[in-house]
DNA sequence: AAAGTAATGTTATAGTATAACATTGCTTTT
DNA sequence: AAAAGCAATGTTATACTATAACATTACTTT
Protein backbone atom coordinates (compact mmCIF):
# COMPACT_ATOMS: atom_id res chain seq x y z
CA UNK A 1 0.00 0.00 0.00
CA UNK A 2 1.50 2.89 -1.03
CA UNK A 3 1.50 5.93 1.43
CA UNK A 4 -0.65 8.88 1.15
CA UNK A 5 0.94 12.21 0.55
CA UNK A 6 -0.95 15.28 1.48
CA UNK A 7 -0.36 18.68 2.50
CA UNK A 8 -1.61 19.65 5.97
CA UNK A 9 -3.71 23.33 6.54
CA UNK A 10 -0.79 25.99 6.23
CA UNK A 11 0.62 27.62 9.22
CA UNK A 12 -0.26 31.00 10.01
CA UNK A 13 3.29 31.82 9.47
CA UNK A 14 4.12 30.45 6.15
CA UNK A 15 5.44 33.24 3.84
CA UNK A 16 3.01 33.33 1.32
CA UNK A 17 5.43 34.92 -1.44
CA UNK A 18 7.91 31.87 -1.44
CA UNK A 19 5.19 29.95 -2.34
CA UNK A 20 3.27 31.96 -5.09
CA UNK A 21 7.24 32.59 -6.55
CA UNK A 22 7.54 28.92 -6.51
CA UNK A 23 4.30 27.84 -8.01
CA UNK A 24 4.80 29.98 -10.91
CA UNK A 25 8.29 29.11 -11.42
CA UNK A 26 6.72 25.35 -11.48
CA UNK A 27 4.29 26.43 -14.16
CA UNK A 28 6.95 28.42 -16.18
CA UNK A 29 9.34 25.04 -16.68
CA UNK A 30 6.17 22.93 -16.90
CA UNK A 31 5.12 24.92 -19.50
CA UNK A 32 7.95 24.93 -21.02
CA UNK A 33 8.74 21.27 -21.43
CA UNK A 34 4.70 21.14 -22.67
CA UNK A 35 5.22 23.71 -25.15
CA UNK A 36 2.01 25.80 -23.94
CA UNK A 37 2.06 29.47 -23.56
CA UNK A 38 1.84 30.71 -20.40
CA UNK A 39 0.94 34.74 -21.47
CA UNK A 40 1.18 37.35 -19.64
CA UNK A 41 -2.84 36.83 -18.29
CA UNK A 42 -2.42 33.38 -18.02
CA UNK A 43 0.12 34.09 -15.35
CA UNK A 44 -0.93 36.83 -13.95
CA UNK A 45 -4.65 35.19 -13.57
CA UNK A 46 -2.57 32.03 -12.07
CA UNK A 47 -0.37 34.52 -9.83
CA UNK A 48 -3.69 35.99 -8.33
CA UNK A 49 -4.87 32.62 -7.55
CA UNK A 50 -2.07 31.39 -5.91
CA UNK A 51 -1.39 35.07 -3.72
CA UNK A 52 -5.41 33.85 -2.59
CA UNK A 53 -4.06 31.35 -0.97
CA UNK A 54 -7.70 29.72 -0.97
CA UNK A 55 -9.99 29.29 -3.48
CA UNK A 56 -10.90 32.67 -5.80
CA UNK A 57 -14.16 32.51 -7.42
CA UNK A 58 -13.63 33.77 -11.65
CA UNK A 59 -15.52 37.22 -10.29
CA UNK A 60 -12.93 38.12 -7.70
CA UNK A 61 -10.13 36.95 -9.87
CA UNK A 62 -11.63 39.57 -12.31
CA UNK A 63 -12.07 41.94 -10.06
CA UNK A 64 -8.26 42.21 -9.28
CA UNK A 65 -7.07 41.73 -12.82
CA UNK A 66 -9.51 44.86 -13.65
CA UNK A 67 -7.39 47.31 -11.18
CA UNK A 68 -4.53 46.52 -13.30
CA UNK A 69 -5.97 45.90 -16.63
CA UNK A 70 -9.21 47.84 -17.33
CA UNK A 71 -10.53 46.37 -20.39
CA UNK A 72 -10.58 42.65 -18.35
CA UNK A 73 -14.10 40.84 -18.89
CA UNK A 74 -15.33 37.17 -17.65
CA UNK A 75 -13.95 35.77 -20.60
CA UNK A 76 -10.63 36.86 -19.88
CA UNK A 77 -10.87 35.00 -16.87
CA UNK A 78 -12.61 32.33 -17.97
CA UNK A 79 -10.12 31.41 -21.12
CA UNK A 80 -7.08 32.00 -18.48
CA UNK A 81 -8.77 29.57 -16.16
CA UNK A 82 -9.31 27.45 -18.92
CA UNK A 83 -6.12 27.13 -20.03
CA UNK A 84 -4.89 26.72 -15.99
CA UNK A 85 -7.21 23.96 -15.49
CA UNK A 86 -6.71 22.21 -18.45
CA UNK A 87 -2.69 22.04 -18.11
CA UNK A 88 -3.55 21.15 -14.23
CA UNK A 89 -2.14 24.35 -12.96
CA UNK A 90 -5.34 24.83 -11.16
CA UNK A 91 -8.36 23.20 -10.05
CA UNK A 92 -12.09 23.94 -9.86
CA UNK A 93 -13.44 23.94 -6.26
CA UNK A 94 -17.39 22.54 -7.84
CA UNK A 95 -18.62 23.14 -3.89
CA UNK A 96 -17.16 26.49 -4.13
CA UNK A 97 -17.57 27.76 -7.79
CA UNK A 98 -14.12 28.96 -6.70
CA UNK A 99 -10.60 28.23 -8.44
CA UNK A 100 -7.18 26.97 -6.51
CA UNK A 101 -3.58 26.41 -7.64
CA UNK A 102 -2.19 22.45 -8.05
CA UNK A 103 0.06 22.14 -5.83
CA UNK A 104 1.49 19.37 -8.14
CA UNK A 105 0.34 20.51 -11.46
CA UNK A 106 3.54 17.90 -13.09
CA UNK A 107 1.71 14.71 -11.45
CA UNK A 108 -1.06 13.08 -13.41
CA UNK A 109 -3.76 12.84 -10.31
CA UNK A 110 -7.59 13.31 -9.28
CA UNK A 111 -8.29 16.50 -7.42
CA UNK A 112 -8.90 15.79 -3.90
CA UNK A 113 -9.42 17.94 -1.41
CA UNK A 114 -10.03 19.06 2.36
CA UNK A 115 -11.73 22.29 3.06
CA UNK A 116 -12.48 24.03 6.26
CA UNK A 117 -15.19 25.67 6.14
CA UNK A 118 -14.43 28.07 8.74
CA UNK A 119 -11.13 29.64 7.52
CA UNK A 120 -11.98 28.54 4.28
CA UNK A 121 -8.30 27.08 3.62
CA UNK A 122 -7.75 23.98 1.27
CA UNK A 123 -5.54 21.10 1.56
CA UNK A 124 -4.32 19.12 -1.50
CA UNK A 125 -4.88 15.25 -1.23
CA UNK A 126 -2.53 12.94 -3.93
CA UNK A 127 -3.51 9.82 -2.79
CA UNK A 128 -3.60 7.83 -5.63
CA UNK A 129 -4.65 4.54 -3.64
CA UNK A 130 -7.67 6.51 -3.11
CA UNK A 131 -7.86 7.25 -6.71
CA UNK A 132 -7.41 3.86 -7.61
CA UNK A 133 -10.20 2.50 -5.11
CA UNK A 134 -12.62 4.72 -6.66
CA UNK A 135 -11.76 3.67 -10.39
CA UNK A 136 -12.14 0.22 -9.23
CA UNK A 137 -15.67 0.58 -7.29
CA UNK A 138 -16.43 2.89 -10.85
CA UNK A 139 -15.58 0.03 -13.05
CA UNK A 140 -17.18 -2.41 -10.63
CA UNK A 141 -20.40 -0.54 -11.68
CA UNK A 142 -19.66 -0.45 -15.21
CA UNK A 143 -18.42 3.09 -15.57
CA UNK A 144 -14.87 4.01 -16.74
CA UNK A 145 -13.89 6.61 -14.84
CA UNK A 146 -12.28 9.67 -16.90
CA UNK A 147 -12.54 12.65 -14.04
CA UNK A 148 -12.77 12.02 -9.89
CA UNK A 149 -14.16 15.11 -8.01
CA UNK A 150 -13.61 14.73 -4.38
CA UNK A 151 -14.35 17.44 -2.13
CA UNK A 152 -14.40 17.02 1.98
CA UNK A 153 -15.84 19.88 3.84
CA UNK A 154 -15.56 20.57 7.38
CA UNK A 155 -13.68 22.19 10.15
CA UNK A 156 -9.93 22.14 10.95
CA UNK A 157 -8.61 21.86 13.71
CA UNK A 158 -8.49 25.69 14.47
CA UNK A 159 -11.50 26.26 13.38
CA UNK A 160 -13.26 23.91 16.32
CA UNK A 161 -14.74 25.31 19.63
CA UNK B 1 -15.33 -5.39 5.94
CA UNK B 2 -18.89 -4.01 4.73
CA UNK B 3 -19.96 -4.91 1.55
CA UNK B 4 -19.96 -2.29 -0.86
CA UNK B 5 -24.08 -1.82 -2.08
CA UNK B 6 -24.47 0.25 -5.46
CA UNK B 7 -27.74 0.89 -7.95
CA UNK B 8 -26.07 0.03 -11.41
CA UNK B 9 -27.32 1.78 -14.37
CA UNK B 10 -30.67 1.40 -15.53
CA UNK B 11 -31.42 -0.55 -18.20
CA UNK B 12 -33.54 1.14 -21.02
CA UNK B 13 -35.98 -1.26 -20.08
CA UNK B 14 -37.28 -0.50 -16.77
CA UNK B 15 -40.44 1.02 -15.38
CA UNK B 16 -40.10 4.81 -14.88
CA UNK B 17 -43.10 5.24 -13.17
CA UNK B 18 -42.71 2.47 -10.62
CA UNK B 19 -39.53 3.71 -9.57
CA UNK B 20 -41.23 7.42 -9.38
CA UNK B 21 -44.13 5.99 -7.82
CA UNK B 22 -41.71 4.08 -5.18
CA UNK B 23 -39.74 7.26 -4.67
CA UNK B 24 -43.11 9.15 -3.85
CA UNK B 25 -44.03 6.60 -1.26
CA UNK B 26 -40.43 6.61 -0.09
CA UNK B 27 -40.41 10.53 1.08
CA UNK B 28 -44.31 11.01 1.76
CA UNK B 29 -43.57 8.11 4.16
CA UNK B 30 -40.43 9.29 5.72
CA UNK B 31 -41.79 12.96 5.79
CA UNK B 32 -44.44 11.79 8.17
CA UNK B 33 -42.42 10.06 10.58
CA UNK B 34 -40.34 13.07 10.51
CA UNK B 35 -43.13 15.76 11.18
CA UNK B 36 -41.81 17.03 7.98
CA UNK B 37 -44.13 19.19 5.35
CA UNK B 38 -44.48 17.13 1.97
CA UNK B 39 -46.59 20.12 0.23
CA UNK B 40 -47.82 19.91 -3.09
CA UNK B 41 -45.25 21.71 -4.60
CA UNK B 42 -42.38 19.80 -2.58
CA UNK B 43 -44.01 16.74 -3.86
CA UNK B 44 -44.18 18.07 -7.19
CA UNK B 45 -40.88 18.79 -7.49
CA UNK B 46 -39.36 15.73 -6.26
CA UNK B 47 -41.74 14.09 -9.14
CA UNK B 48 -40.05 16.08 -12.04
CA UNK B 49 -36.75 15.09 -10.51
CA UNK B 50 -37.69 11.19 -10.24
CA UNK B 51 -39.42 11.61 -13.69
CA UNK B 52 -36.56 12.69 -15.76
CA UNK B 53 -34.13 10.15 -14.11
CA UNK B 54 -31.20 11.83 -14.57
CA UNK B 55 -30.10 15.47 -13.14
CA UNK B 56 -31.84 18.01 -14.29
CA UNK B 57 -31.34 21.55 -13.57
CA UNK B 58 -33.25 23.66 -11.39
CA UNK B 59 -34.52 26.02 -14.61
CA UNK B 60 -35.30 22.93 -16.26
CA UNK B 61 -37.56 21.63 -13.38
CA UNK B 62 -38.80 25.46 -13.30
CA UNK B 63 -39.67 25.42 -16.52
CA UNK B 64 -41.74 21.91 -16.42
CA UNK B 65 -43.43 23.27 -13.03
CA UNK B 66 -44.60 26.52 -15.01
CA UNK B 67 -46.24 24.13 -17.22
CA UNK B 68 -49.11 23.57 -14.13
CA UNK B 69 -48.21 26.74 -12.32
CA UNK B 70 -48.03 29.39 -14.14
CA UNK B 71 -46.61 31.80 -11.20
CA UNK B 72 -43.56 29.60 -10.58
CA UNK B 73 -40.32 31.81 -10.16
CA UNK B 74 -36.67 30.60 -9.29
CA UNK B 75 -37.43 30.67 -5.63
CA UNK B 76 -40.55 28.58 -6.04
CA UNK B 77 -37.91 25.88 -7.38
CA UNK B 78 -35.16 26.76 -4.97
CA UNK B 79 -37.47 26.56 -1.88
CA UNK B 80 -38.48 23.16 -2.92
CA UNK B 81 -34.91 22.23 -3.54
CA UNK B 82 -33.77 23.15 -0.27
CA UNK B 83 -36.30 21.21 1.62
CA UNK B 84 -35.61 18.08 -0.56
CA UNK B 85 -31.87 18.30 -0.41
CA UNK B 86 -32.03 19.14 3.70
CA UNK B 87 -34.37 15.73 4.34
CA UNK B 88 -31.75 13.79 1.75
CA UNK B 89 -34.89 13.06 -0.82
CA UNK B 90 -32.28 14.71 -3.72
CA UNK B 91 -29.06 15.02 -4.23
CA UNK B 92 -27.28 18.19 -6.16
CA UNK B 93 -24.26 16.73 -8.10
CA UNK B 94 -21.80 19.96 -7.97
CA UNK B 95 -20.16 18.86 -10.79
CA UNK B 96 -23.19 19.08 -13.51
CA UNK B 97 -25.64 21.81 -11.28
CA UNK B 98 -28.31 19.26 -11.39
CA UNK B 99 -30.25 17.19 -9.15
CA UNK B 100 -31.22 14.23 -8.61
CA UNK B 101 -33.39 11.87 -6.25
CA UNK B 102 -31.93 10.05 -3.45
CA UNK B 103 -32.56 6.73 -3.85
CA UNK B 104 -31.60 5.62 -0.13
CA UNK B 105 -33.48 8.90 1.36
CA UNK B 106 -33.42 7.10 4.96
CA UNK B 107 -30.11 6.03 5.70
CA UNK B 108 -28.17 9.06 6.33
CA UNK B 109 -24.87 9.16 4.30
CA UNK B 110 -22.32 10.90 1.41
CA UNK B 111 -23.51 11.32 -1.53
CA UNK B 112 -21.08 9.15 -3.93
CA UNK B 113 -22.18 8.97 -7.63
CA UNK B 114 -20.99 7.31 -11.19
CA UNK B 115 -22.11 9.69 -13.72
CA UNK B 116 -21.93 8.80 -17.72
CA UNK B 117 -21.00 12.00 -20.07
CA UNK B 118 -22.29 9.63 -22.46
CA UNK B 119 -25.89 9.21 -21.64
CA UNK B 120 -26.01 11.54 -18.74
CA UNK B 121 -27.32 8.39 -16.45
CA UNK B 122 -25.96 8.45 -13.22
CA UNK B 123 -25.84 5.79 -10.54
CA UNK B 124 -25.49 5.78 -6.44
CA UNK B 125 -22.73 4.55 -4.25
CA UNK B 126 -23.67 3.63 -0.88
CA UNK B 127 -20.55 2.81 0.31
CA UNK B 128 -19.91 3.57 3.52
CA UNK B 129 -16.34 1.95 4.03
CA UNK B 130 -15.32 4.34 1.36
CA UNK B 131 -17.07 7.34 2.98
CA UNK B 132 -15.06 6.19 6.38
CA UNK B 133 -12.03 6.05 4.74
CA UNK B 134 -11.88 9.92 3.58
CA UNK B 135 -13.45 10.65 7.31
CA UNK B 136 -10.17 8.91 8.02
CA UNK B 137 -8.04 10.48 5.55
CA UNK B 138 -9.75 13.91 6.04
CA UNK B 139 -9.12 13.30 10.00
CA UNK B 140 -5.43 12.65 9.69
CA UNK B 141 -4.67 15.93 8.11
CA UNK B 142 -6.94 17.85 10.63
CA UNK B 143 -9.79 18.37 9.04
CA UNK B 144 -13.42 16.75 11.02
CA UNK B 145 -15.76 15.62 8.32
CA UNK B 146 -18.74 17.23 8.10
CA UNK B 147 -19.91 16.69 4.49
CA UNK B 148 -18.27 14.60 1.65
CA UNK B 149 -18.84 15.19 -2.65
CA UNK B 150 -17.66 12.25 -4.18
CA UNK B 151 -18.46 12.78 -8.26
CA UNK B 152 -16.93 10.04 -10.82
CA UNK B 153 -17.46 11.30 -14.06
CA UNK B 154 -16.91 8.42 -17.40
CA UNK B 155 -18.43 6.18 -19.80
CA UNK B 156 -20.56 3.64 -19.10
CA UNK B 157 -20.70 0.19 -21.06
CA UNK B 158 -22.97 1.36 -23.17
CA UNK B 159 -21.64 4.53 -24.12
CA UNK B 160 -18.15 3.37 -25.00
CA UNK B 161 -16.88 2.24 -28.38
C1' DA C 1 -61.00 33.77 17.21
C1' DA C 2 -56.35 35.27 17.86
C1' DA C 3 -51.62 34.62 17.72
C1' DG C 4 -47.68 32.52 15.94
C1' DT C 5 -45.14 30.09 12.59
C1' DA C 6 -44.31 27.89 8.19
C1' DA C 7 -44.90 28.17 3.37
C1' DT C 8 -45.56 30.60 -0.72
C1' DG C 9 -45.94 34.89 -3.73
C1' DT C 10 -43.47 38.56 -5.92
C1' DT C 11 -39.97 41.66 -7.46
C1' DA C 12 -35.42 42.53 -7.87
C1' DT C 13 -30.71 41.47 -8.14
C1' DA C 14 -26.34 38.93 -7.37
C1' DG C 15 -23.29 35.56 -9.11
C1' DT C 16 -21.47 32.13 -12.66
C1' DA C 17 -20.38 31.13 -17.38
C1' DT C 18 -20.44 30.96 -22.49
C1' DA C 19 -21.62 32.38 -27.51
C1' DA C 20 -20.25 34.79 -31.33
C1' DC C 21 -17.68 37.59 -34.00
C1' DA C 22 -13.77 41.12 -34.46
C1' DT C 23 -9.02 42.14 -33.87
C1' DT C 24 -4.32 41.45 -32.65
C1' DG C 25 -0.14 39.05 -32.51
C1' DC C 26 2.91 35.12 -32.82
C1' DT C 27 5.01 31.60 -36.03
C1' DT C 28 5.73 29.20 -39.99
C1' DT C 29 6.11 29.05 -44.87
C1' DT C 30 7.26 31.02 -49.03
C1' DA D 1 10.48 40.43 -45.63
C1' DA D 2 5.72 39.30 -47.00
C1' DA D 3 1.97 36.34 -46.71
C1' DA D 4 -0.65 32.86 -44.71
C1' DG D 5 -2.33 30.40 -40.83
C1' DC D 6 -3.38 29.83 -36.27
C1' DA D 7 -3.54 31.07 -31.34
C1' DA D 8 -4.78 34.51 -28.18
C1' DT D 9 -7.25 38.42 -26.87
C1' DG D 10 -10.92 42.15 -27.38
C1' DT D 11 -15.76 43.17 -27.23
C1' DT D 12 -20.65 42.84 -26.87
C1' DA D 13 -24.33 40.33 -25.65
C1' DT D 14 -26.72 36.84 -23.33
C1' DA D 15 -27.66 32.41 -20.92
C1' DC D 16 -27.67 30.07 -16.75
C1' DT D 17 -27.56 29.56 -11.52
C1' DA D 18 -29.01 31.26 -7.16
C1' DT D 19 -30.45 34.35 -3.33
C1' DA D 20 -32.29 38.74 -0.87
C1' DA D 21 -36.05 41.02 0.88
C1' DC D 22 -40.51 41.89 1.86
C1' DA D 23 -45.64 40.76 1.21
C1' DT D 24 -49.23 37.48 1.56
C1' DT D 25 -51.42 33.13 2.52
C1' DA D 26 -52.34 29.07 5.06
C1' DC D 27 -51.66 25.85 8.59
C1' DT D 28 -51.35 24.95 13.80
C1' DT D 29 -51.64 25.94 18.42
C1' DT D 30 -53.57 28.34 22.13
Amino acid sequence: MPAATFRSFHSQSHDHRDCVAAALARAESLCRRRGARLTRIRRRVLELIWAGHRPLPAYELLAQLRREKHNATPPTIYRALDFLLAHRLAHKIESLNAYIGCTRPQHDHAGQFLICDGCRQVAELHDPELQRMLERKASRAGLKAARQTIEIRGRCKGCRP
